[in-house]
DNA sequence: TGCCAGAGGTTGAAAGTTCAATAGAAGTGT
DNA sequence: ACACTTCTATTGAACTTTCAACCTCTGGCA
């Protein structure tokens, strides 16, 4: 035991402290954006957005959760607004009747479809119209390792075996 | 008018795709560990880290907001709980009444020294283990971009001069 | 002096998130 | 059939964040 501690250098201090700033700022941004245009948080558009993009516009409560790296709890919260306001619609699972399918609406998809393109124009002038080629990839890289490693460590919610 | 939406590159979506997983992971990864091993968020965290660094331990709220990316309700909420949980603590200004200073006590020293190893380890273990030492200088040099425009954007409160 | 615009913080309510407890349905073995 | 365990999702309470309204203090200026 008693291992010192390994602290961060000078160089990756100043990058954590830059991407600490950088992630709260950049949320920041998008959120006002998407309230200010269209009265929506950036987490939901998120899963308007991956509802969109899942075949018949529906996933199960599950699923979603996962795409959206998001807790099944925060998701039940989640749906509960977005159907409130008409944007999605739950259905209970035909063959198993534990499972609750998320639908976006036709409003929903409408929303969606009028909200995107001011979302996709804050999102790029934000962050990619800053970035080079070169770096757009690099980002991708990092956040890719950094993802393998987090998944890795949090997927096993299946208990390690010791038997 | 009627410009047509520059959509996301195949490449810049993934890149997106990819940071905004990470950067949910990665939060909650701190999250956890901080909670599980100091009670505390990384929220606070961060303010104890940043009072500690200032001369005598001590910030107006106004200051310490700026550095933390706060908006100052958060920050006033936020120094609430501190001060309740009794590791900071609140004066007022001598001159200039208006103003209030945000001072770390020494059990919020005391907490603070003592979490800061577990803290670290976990933010080597999450993100800069992950990486090289290239990607480490990449990262601060993609975030510093980010943050130059965001700030730019976002500093001008002061209204933009047309005489 | 006395008025007042602006700066620095706080407040309370609404909205969002987390955490632990729970309900209900499906598999598993006896 | 019955009891058990596991899976899927929801619930409610505690906590955090946001937003707009508000309070107090300062500095400018007539």
């Amino acid at each position: 035991m008693a291992e010192q501690t390994r602290w961060l250098t000078e160089r990756e201090q100043r990058a954590w402290l830059a991407f600490l700033a950088m992630e709260r700022l950049l949320d920041e941004a998008l959120d006002r954006q998407l309230q200010r245009d269209a009265g929506m948080s950036h987490a939901y558009y998120r899963i308007l957005a991956i509802l969109s993009a899942a075949p018949n516009h529906t996933l199960r409560m599950s699923e979603l959760a996962e795409q959206d790296r998001a807790s099944q709890s925060r998701l039940t919260h989640a749906i509960n607004r977005l159907e409130q306001a008409g944007w999605v619609r739950r259905e209970k699972g035909a063959t198993d009747r534990r499972v609750v399918h998320a639908q976006l609406t036709e409003a929903g998809y409408e929303v969606l479809r009028q909200t995107a393109p001011g979302h996709v124009e804050a999102v790029r002038a934000n962050l990619f119209d800053q970035l080079s080629e070169e770096q757009v990839d690099q980002l991708r890289n990092i956040c890719e390792a950094v993802l393998t490693k987090l998944e890795a460590d949090h997927g096993p919610a299946r208990v390690p075996r010791r038997d």
